[in-house]
RNA sequence: CGGGGCGUGGCUCAGCCUGGUAGAGCGCUCGGUUCGGGACCGAGAGGUCGGAGGUUCGAAUCCUCUCGCCCCGACCA
């Protein structure tokens, strides 16, 4: 491929609008063009990069016996009726209106529509299991779109979607699954690590991300240091810490008095009576006030109570209680309710509000809490006494450096991810409330059991460059390099360079090798070079008067820089061992 | 949704406060000289200053509305 006929057009500045690396490279690169908020055109070279990348994600799927299909972007409301999600699902949903007044939404995930399909189409437990997938655009209504491909409104997603006679049968195709994502991630050589996640409103059982590493992931992991155990912060499980009480064995109202003084550190030091002078962050409580809203859309207060130096996760309290929604109550609510400003609030006393009560706090006694009224602290908290009808679970955020609560010999280090797939077992949410059932070999009528699998294409595309970069530009691993060669004819005015350039060109692509002929003229050398840079392709191959003087051309590793000095005739030989040792060089660095 | 910021050639931005004939760099076109890390000279093309309304003799500039885009936001209970 001529570059003079590439659709491109590189920029040597940074486009304001991009704040992250992928997105900056990409647009810088002339990859992508923005069209609206989150809405994106992938030009040439993005797109054979995506290509790529849905290759590999075809052929393990296809080795594990899933079949591709493809569904349709709009989608009638009477499906997501059916399944409860019409009214469930929140504003990503897009919905409109067809001419005739129709209800209809793009698809942001396919499970009504497969479901339909199955049901129509499968009716014995000799057609089980089955496992479909497709490859399609996909629209979400983002509340704010951002960070390019990573976070946009419409991306590219693999869905699979797979049914089963039963569960264990559908266990089994989730660890089919596990591995195909292992395999398809560590193809591209990235860093990633399949973590425990929050299995969140769906109510499936169990369910584990995919995360590619990288420091603009906007999702935190805790990985233990000794054992397998991975785990999204938002489930990670905290171990119970223990502190010691502080032997007050009764509940003293407002006992320290604060004046003013805000700040879990600033109250603790600040409770001074006669036994303390100020006291450990560990003998103090904090409180969090949450109304939560229930399957049945009714709503209820839910307090939250966990030591002073501890941070709530408030999806462990939601599902605690088991709530589809969780929201803190705004302060100007709380301060009414309780009666007292912020920084004085407390549990105790409170009238028709689910206490929650964080584990590290069972059987403590002798701790600090606000007293509903400002400036004022009690003093002598025991929950299970004071806080009659309180639940005692793990509502707490897990931080780097717990202990693994698996293990018990490790301890957790954080990462950044940007999470590129999941892989959920749905159960018989969908199965059952839209009728997709089979016959057994008894004549007997079942739900089918699912899963679903998805991987965002266009995101890991992007989490690929995170990842891959460094101040020129991008750095391509070669399974997903646009061109895996970039040809630079440095001499375009030169009859022999010419010569040579495009019949290097032609000897590659006979090889099978992709190369992109860099044979614009009227460029300085220098600005080729760092267009090359920045475009990031593996090999770079600079055939120019100066070298063929000496009967060389100059074969260069974008990742590691290194220039070697080819007779134009040894070149493939050299492009295939180069390609074979970057592959070797991914399968180490890839995983873990 | 709340708060903040920004919309001026394809890109990055100046001009706005203090109204008076729209600018620079990069990119693009043509000609010439260059040619191994973003060359130089000359000549060009390209902008309803996001949109609507208003104030004014006169609005990119002041006022109102609107649209778009970007950023930040659930440590004090």
């Amino acid at each position: 491929m001529k570059q003079s006929k590439l659709l491109i057009q590189t920029l040597r500045e940074t486009p304001k609008d991009a704040d992250v690396v992928s997105q900056q490279l990409m647009m810088r690169s002339g990859m992508i063009l923005k069209l609206a908020a989150g809405i994106y055109d992938y030009l040439p070279l993005a797109y054979r990069s995506i290509r790529k990348f849905e290759a590999i994600v075809r052929e393990e799927l296809e080795r594990d016996g899933c079949q591709e299909l493809l569904m349709p972007t709009v989608q009638p409301a009477e499906l997501w009726q059916e399944s409860g999600r019409w009214a469930f699902y929140g504003k990503e949903l897009l919905r409109f209106k067809d001419r005739k007044g129709g209800d209809f939404c793009l698809g942001p995930t396919h499970e009504e529509v497969i479901t339909d399909i199955v049901r129509r189409s499968v009716r014995s437990y000799k057609q089980l299991p089955m496992n479909l997938f497709q490859i399609q655009g996909k629209f979400r209504d983002e509340i704010r779109p951002r960070f390019g491909l990573m976070r946009g409104r419409e991306f590219i997603m693999k869905d699979a979607y797979s049914f089963h006679t039963d569960d264990a049968d559908a266990d089994r195709e989730y660890w089919v699954m596990f591995n195909a994502y292992k395999r398809i991630f560590s193809r591209l050589g990235v860093k990633f690590r399949p973590v425990e996640a929050d299995s969140g409103a769906i109510g499936g059982s169990f369910t584990h991300e995919f995360h590619v590493l990288a420091g603009s992931g906007e999702d935190a992991i805790l990985s233990c240091d000794a054992c397998e155990y991975a785990s999204n912060i938002e489930k990670t499980e905290a171990p119970v810490e223990a502190a010691p009480s502080s032997g007050q064995k009764e509940l003293l109202k407002e006992h320290f008095y604060t004046p003013g003084i805000l700040g879990q550190v600033e109250q603790a030091a600040a409770m001074k009576d006669a036994d303390h002078n100020g006291m450990s962050l560990t003998q103090t409580s904090v409180f969090f006030l949450y109304r939560a809203t229930l399957a049945d859309e009714s709503t209820k207060l839910v307090g939250a109570v966990l030591r002073g130096d501890h941070d709530v996760n408030p999806v462990k309290v939601k599902n605690v209680i088991g709530a589809m929604e969780l929201e803190l109550m705004p302060l100007d609510e709380a301060e009414v309710f309780t009666g007292a400003k912020s920084g004085f609030m407390g549990p105790v006393g409170l009238k028709n509000v689910t206490m929650v009560v964080d584990r590290s706090l069972e059987g403590m006694s002798g701790l600090t809490c606000g007293a509903n009224r400002t400036d004022y602290h009690h003093f002598g908290l025991d929950p299970a006494r004071d806080l009659p009808g309180c639940l005692f679970a793990d509502i707490r955020m897990a931080k780097e450096g717990d202990a693994c609560t698996r293990c018990g010999k490790g301890h957790y280090q954080a990462f950044r991810g940007i999470e590129v797939g999941q892989v959920f077992k749905l159960g018989l949410k969908y199965s059952k409330s839209m009728g997709c059932t089979f016959l057994d070999a008894e004549g007997k009528e079942w739900p089918m059991v699912m899963g679903c699998y998805g991987i965002g294409i266009t995101r890991t595309v992007a989490a690929v460059i995170e990842q891959n970069y460094d101040a020129d530009g991008i750095i391509w691993p070669w399974p997903v390099a646009p061109y895996q060669v970039h040809l630079l004819n440095l001499d375009p005015g030169n009859a022999e360079v010419n010569t040579m350039a495009n019949q290097l060109e032609k000897e590659l692509e006979r090889e099978g090798f992709e190369v992109l002929h860099d044979d614009r003229e009227g460029l300085s050398p220098g600005a080729k070079f760092k267009d090359a840079d920045l475009l990031g392709f593996p090999l770079r191959l600079m055939v120019g008067a100066k070298g063929l003087k000496e009967g060389v051309v100059e074969l260069r590793d974008r990742r590691t820089k290194e220039v070697m000095k080819l007779k134009p005739e040894a070149l493939v030989a050299e492009v295939s061992a180069a390609r074979d040792r970057m592959m070797l060089a991914l399968e180490a660095a890839g995983g873990r």
